[in-house]
DNA sequence: ACCTGAACACCGTTCAAGT
DNA sequence: ACCTGAACACCGTTCAAGT
């Protein structure tokens, strides 16, 4: 047995490993468990030593977001443009969902733009090379991850919740008891509000409609057909 | 002149004024500004005065959240079935982003379900009018959902930002500096990512493509098409 | 440079008390 | 029932100090 907590042993300390212990934090505990206090002693060190790597606890959390975001796969895979697509944005939603407690800090922490450039390069990229103009594409990239976002926001939303039941136990509860004469589609449809609109299924269907409606675009606009330059 | 602050004369309080005060503060001076303690004093009592209504925190805010969105209009507008789902997604995009400060909430404060009824209760009803088997009209519903939530969050995080440039500033200048070489794409699209991705012509954009997917669906699929009771 | 201790100005909330 | 005062157990962060 060794003492309770040593203290840190000076140089034990780094960038890396704060984020690391931050984001583990995050995903056990919560967002209201990260303290710089607790996030300090659960590296059994002192508040104030997690002022030498970061001014404030905001640049923390951008940091944590970032570091979390430098995750994402930069490559596409194979296929036609729809497809790559489609894979790339699986991927941010599987992204965002496993780390449920970091939602809040994409959707509350403005980006500057540069975090998730690889990605971003490699998604354009495709947008460009199906033949979308550059506004068209720089549109297209914002609406898949816009859906990417709600998405992702909207089902650890669900999952989230305390015991016993998760939240979506209480939304499907809630939807039941809906008055059936005043919400009669709302009570027609809550299995499926509940059961159907979940997960993976749920954020392809909307992928899949968008990337049929961007489609359309391409082949209806001929101005987005141009032979561009890349 | 009267005196800096009197106290609450009993009974000025209520469920209504308090939430009307915070959704205020809010809007004024954001999420980190509306605490306890200063929603009292903006009120004129003492803190432990809230008590009396919300049981926490955290149950007022739930509170905030859920009278925000029973100003979404319960009806949709004129049209055929896509015109009216662009109309309730337009005012739900539009009731998001008119209280910047609220889109955390709803970024992170589960909902039951119970809270935007009527206006669920309307969207589903067009659904299931323009064919849409049970199943799918969840489906489309939750996705136009998704996408106003995602693409509010993403227009308020860019007007978001402190003095003197908004995030939409840093964010060109971060675009713009991206290495060339990398990043030819990124670089080439910079000025769309950041004029042309924005408000609410950029919602419609990602919105029409999801109408445009679900209408192709529409078409496609005999077994939506059945003729249903309602 | 890296880390600590003590202190400051805050929080949300409990509890007992006043009307 | 509605509101207050004092107190408790927290926060993030400053500042001066130690190595």
């Amino acid at each position: 047995m060794e003492h309770h907590r040593r203290r840190a042993p000076r140089n034990s300390l780094s960038r890396e490993g704060i984020l690391a212990r931050a984001v583990a934090v995050l995903d056990e505990r919560g967002p209201a468990a990260l303290t710089m206090r607790g996030l300090a002693e659960s590296l059994g060190a002192r508040p104030m030593a997690l002022y030498t790597y970061f001014a404030s606890k905001d640049e923390l959390l951008d940091a944590v977001r970032d570091h979390v975001l430098a995750d994402l796969a930069p490559e596409p895979g194979e296929g036609d443009w729809a497809e790559r697509l489609r894979g790339v944005g699986l991927d941010l939603y599987r992204l965002l969902v496993s780390h449920p407690a970091l939602i809040h800090l994409f959707a509350t922490r403005p980006l500057a733009g540069h975090e998730a450039a690889d990605a971003t390069e490699a998604h354009l990229r495709v947008l460009r090379e199906a033949g979308f103009d550059r506004a068209t594409a720089a549109r297209a990239h914002l609406a898949l991850l816009h859906h990417a976002l709600g998405a992702a926001t909207w089902e650890v939303q669900l999952n989230a919740g305390r015991e016993p039941e998760p939240t979506r136990g209480r939304r499907r509860l809630a939807l039941e008891s809906m008055p059936a004469e005043r919400y009669p589609t709302l009570r027609d449809l809550a299995g499926e509000l509940v059961t159907d609109t979940v997960g993976e299924q749920q954020f392809a269907f909307g992928l899949d409609a968008i990337l049929t409606g961007l489609r359309a675009r391409l082949d209806a606009d001929g101005s987005a057909s141009f032979h561009h330059d890349l």
